[in-house]
Parts: C-alpha cells; sequence; structure tokens
DNA sequence: TCTGGGGTCCTAGGACCC
DNA sequence: TCTGGGGTCCTAGGACCC
C-alpha cells in the first residue's frame, strides 16, 4: 500500500486574524478578542499581541496587562468567523474533497493523489493550497503533513506562522522522541503530571515504556492508545464530521448566583439560546443535562431523560428547572448551562402528550446580568459593533461612551478607513451586519440580514 | 480581577433484562 | 434456597480539545 500523507491545516491566530482583515486599521496591532467582563478569557490573540506573552484561554484582565495600553480588546463575532471558516474549508473542499473539521480554525484532509508521493511533491501541494487559501479568503494558513493526523497536528504546530512542515518517514521518530509529553494530542494537564510524577518527561520516554505500564498510568483504554501514537503508529482515518451528539448553551454570570430563583430565571434564555440552535438542527432531544459551575470552579451535572424526543421549548426547559440544585445547599454558582443530548429525527410534536410538562411561572428577581448583557447594556452602542451609514458606508465603533460614538469606517476591500465621531443618537448611524465587513461593497451578503436589537 | 463557551470521549456503578 | 454472565441504558463525573 502506498504511503498515506495526512494534512493538518490550522489557521493562523484566526479570530484575530479575521478582526485584521476586516477591520485593516487592526494590521500590526496587538488584538485580544474575548470576554470584556471581569470574567472573560481570551479566545483569540494575534502575533502581535502574543509578543508579550498574551496567549488563548488566559484571563483578559491578565492579558490586556500584559500587552499594555497598545491592546486593541474586542468582543468576539462568532457569525463573521463562521461565515470566514466556511470560506476557507469550501476553498479547500476544491483540492481536497475530505475533510474532518476539529474547530473553526483547524482540518484534516488526506488527499488521494498524495498516496506514495515524495516528500518535494507534497511540499508543492501544501504550498499551492496555501497559496489559494491566501488568495480566495485573504487569511492565512500554516499546514503540516505527516504519516497520520498526530504527525501531521505536530507538523502544523511547528509550521507556524504562515509556513508549512512535511515530516519525512525517516525523520519521525526522532522527531516525536524529542517533544515533551505534553505535546501529544490526548496528553492534557493530568496525564502530563502523572508522567512527570514517574520521571517521563519526553514521548520518547513515554514511547519506550511497555504497552501495560502506559496502560496501568493512564488507563486501559487511552493508555495504549497514546502511546500507540507516542511510538508513531497512527493508522486512524480522515472521516467527514458526523452529526452533533449534544446541542448546549452555557453562561457565566459577573457575580456569582446565590438563590434557586435566580437559577431558575437564568434557565430561561440560557436554555432558549440552547432550544434555537437545537430547532437549527432540525431534530429534537431526549436528555436534558443542567450544568452549574460552582464559585470553587468544580462541576455539577444533572441529566434526565425524557420517553421521547421532542422539540417543544416549555418541555425542555422546564425539564432543565426541575433538575437544578440549591445553592443554599451546594454554594454559590458562577455558570449556568444547559444541555440536550439524545437527538433524533421527531416526527410527530408528541406522542405522549400527557407526558408534556406544564411550564411554571418564574418569578423575576433581578438576575444579575450575564457577562455578554452587562457589556450591551453599558451603552447602546459597545466596542466592536457594527454599523453603517449612509455616506461612510460600513464600519465599527472604535469608542463609545460620554454621549458620542467613534466610528471607524472600513472593511476587507476599503483597505484602513476614516474615523468619525458622532452623538449617540444620530439616526443615520444603524446596526449592520458584521457579516457585511468581510463582503462590502463588492458582494451581497449571504447570510440574512443581522437582526438588529436595539 | 484568576480561569469562556462549545464540544468529544471515557469510566464506573446501578437498573433492568434475558 | 448463597447467588452466572452478558448486554444495554441511564446518570454523574472527569479529562481533553479548540
Amino acid at each position: 500500500m502506498a504511503a498515506r500523507w495526512v494534512l493538518h491545516l490550522d489557521m493562523d491566530a484566526f479570530f484575530a486574524s479575521v478582526e485584521q482583515l476586516t477591520r485593516p486599521t487592526l494590521r500590526g496591532r496587538p488584538v485580544l478578542v474575548g470576554g470584556l467582563g471581569g470574567r472573560g478569557v481570551v479566545a483569540g490573540a494575534s502575533y502581535e499581541s502574543r509578543v508579550y506573552g498574551a496567549r488563548s484561554a488566559m484571563p483578559m484582565h491578565q492579558a490586556r496587562r500584559l500587552v499594555g495600553a497598545t491592546a486593541v480588546v474586542l468582543p468576539p463575532r462568532g457569525v463573521v468567523y463562521g461565515v470566514a471558516s466556511r470560506r476557507v474549508l469550501d476553498t479547500v473542499r476544491e483540492t481536497v474533497p475530505v475533510l474532518e473539521q476539529l474547530s473553526y480554525d483547524e482540518a484534516f484532509g488526506e488527499p488521494a493523489e498524495l498516496a506514495g508521493a515524495g516528500e518535494r511533491d507534497v511540499q508543492a501541494f501544501c504550498e499551492a493550497l496555501r497559496a489559494k487559501i491566501r488568495d480566495v479568503t485573504g487569511l492565512v494558513a500554516s499546514v503540516g503533513a505527516g504519516s497520520g493526523k498526530q504527525i501531521a497536528k505536530i507538523a502544523s504546530g511547528l509550521a507556524k506562522p504562515d509556513g508549512i512542515r512535511v515530516v519525512a518517514r525517516d525523520e519521525e521518530t526522532r522527531l516525536l522522541a524529542g517533544l515533551p509529553v505534553r505535546r501529544l494530542w490526548g496528553i492534557g494537564p493530568v496525564a502530563e503530571e502523572k508522567l512527570h510524577r514517574l520521571g517521563i518527561e519526553t514521548i520518547g520516554a513515554f514511547a519506550a515504556l511497555s504497552d501495560a505500564e502506559a496502560a496501568n498510568i493512564l488507563g486501559g483504554t487511552v493508555g495504549p492508545a497514546l502511546h500507540r501514537l507516542a511510538r508513531g503508529i497512527d493508522d486512524r482515518p480522515v472521516a467527514e464530521n458526523g452529526p452533533a451528539k449534544q446541542i448546549s448553551a452555557e453562561s457565566t454570570f459577573p457575580q456569582d448566583l446565590t438563590t434557586l430563583d435566580q437559577l431558575r430565571e437564568a434557565v430561561g434564555p440560557i436554555g432558549e439560546h440552547a432550544h434555537a440552535r437545537l430547532e437549527k438542527d432540525g431534530r429534537g432531544a431526549r436528555t436534558v443535562t443542567v450544568k452549574l459551575r460552582k464559585a470553587d470552579m468544580s462541576i455539577l451535572t444533572r441529566s434526565a431523560t425524557l420517553p421521547y424526543a421532542t422539540t417543544d421549548a416549555a418541555t425542555l426547559i422546564a425539564m432543565a428547572r426541575r433538575l437544578l440544585l440549591d445553592p443554599v445547599e451546594v454554594g454559590p454558582i458562577r455558570l449556568v448551562g444547559v444541555g440536550f443530548s439524545g437527538l433524533s429525527e421527531v416526527r410527530q410534536e408528541s406522542l405522549f402528550p400527557d407526558l408534556e410538562l406544564i411550564a411554571e411561572d418564574v418569578p423575576a428577581t433581578g438576575l444579575p446580568q450575564t457577562l455578554t448583557e452587562a457589556t450591551e447594556r453599558a451603552s447602546a452602542w459597545r466596542i466592536g459593533d457594527d454599523v453603517s451609514h449612509p455616506d461612510y458606508g460600513h464600519g465599527w465603533i472604535q469608542g463609545a461612551g460620554h454621549g458620542v460614538m467613534t466610528v471607524r469606517f472600513e472593511t476587507r476591500s476599503t483597505g484602513p478607513g476614516p474615523v468619525r465621531t458622532f452623538p449617540d443618537s444620530t439616526p443615520e448611524i444603524e446596526r449592520a451586519n458584521p457579516v457585511d465587513s468581510l463582503d462590502w461593497p463588492e458582494h451581497v451578503s449571504e447570510l440574512n440580514r443581522y437582526q438588529s436589537s436595539p
């Protein structure tokens, strides 16, 4: 059988790069994308901000402190990243038809025409692919290539930023052996600590164990699987993603919730959010899970399974409320989540109407806002909002407060644009579809008009 | 002012069934 | 009349990924 080549494609600083693409003033500047509230974390950091030590998943206040006054902090624009991601993937799919998507910004591929190819050909293939992505989408991808998923993923990490790394067969063992165990996909902080305690620091040292030892340390399933990967044995296929198994939504609150009434009220909008995505998916759910993160960061979950799958919001949300635990007993709660699983097609709304639950009235308790609401409510306009003006076109809010707002008028296709200041209530300024920042003015937005919520 | 939000997979015990 | 064995479903927790 001809040697296979698996590619791992990883977009460079994806969220921050999309911001810099669609808001050209931000190019070359240290951009941080993520939650702005006190409990927010960094979801994306441009390379300019990484110079200062800012990283994904870092508390935003910490990243901000590291980067200093030049930091540009923006809330995430999920719709824009989603559209950009789909365009990248569609572009790649023209060349590599079967893709296994790992996230918005990562995917595996295994191009059939590379079977048996030499490194030089693989390199050329990756170069062409990267050039095409850059030309079509304006975004930069790094690509790793190797004999399996694990090597390809490690290779793309080595390729970053803006590069390619093709790992030849005879390099594999040497490359893996020298890397810290944590670089193995599937070794997290806990497994790393277990291995370190035994003096095992590198993938090479881990590979030198017996299969039985690996099983003893990391468990009977995970241990041997990781042990095989550490030895460079990785014949896992690249396969298109199946349908989602779970759909959930969660929110962290600026202040911990301390009463059952607060939790019951919180479940409303969170459950509606999850339910809206369930509706979009088109399937119904049998199992409802509530997730509570306590002030000490530990997690409690409670779940229950209905005798049938349903799409009915009142049934699902009432079930979620029944599953809640009382903070008076379990302690203050910082996060509430609602998840739906056991997803399947539903033909009739209800085969068992007698089992439908009646939604109970929930008293309004003046619930602390969610992190998102808190920033939204601080001002009608908030930093990062997309707007349009009949004369100046599409823009984004650079600053807001004290009755005025500063708008930068620019999109991907305009280049760096002018800034203008307006009173808050300027009627010409309207909320705009964020996706227009990718397209305006050349293309018509492919999404429905953005739901403006004043 | 520590630590988001959206997922996947694994473990383990108990219920239940044959 | 001291006790098998396997399979599946459900629930709760936990590790890990981006």
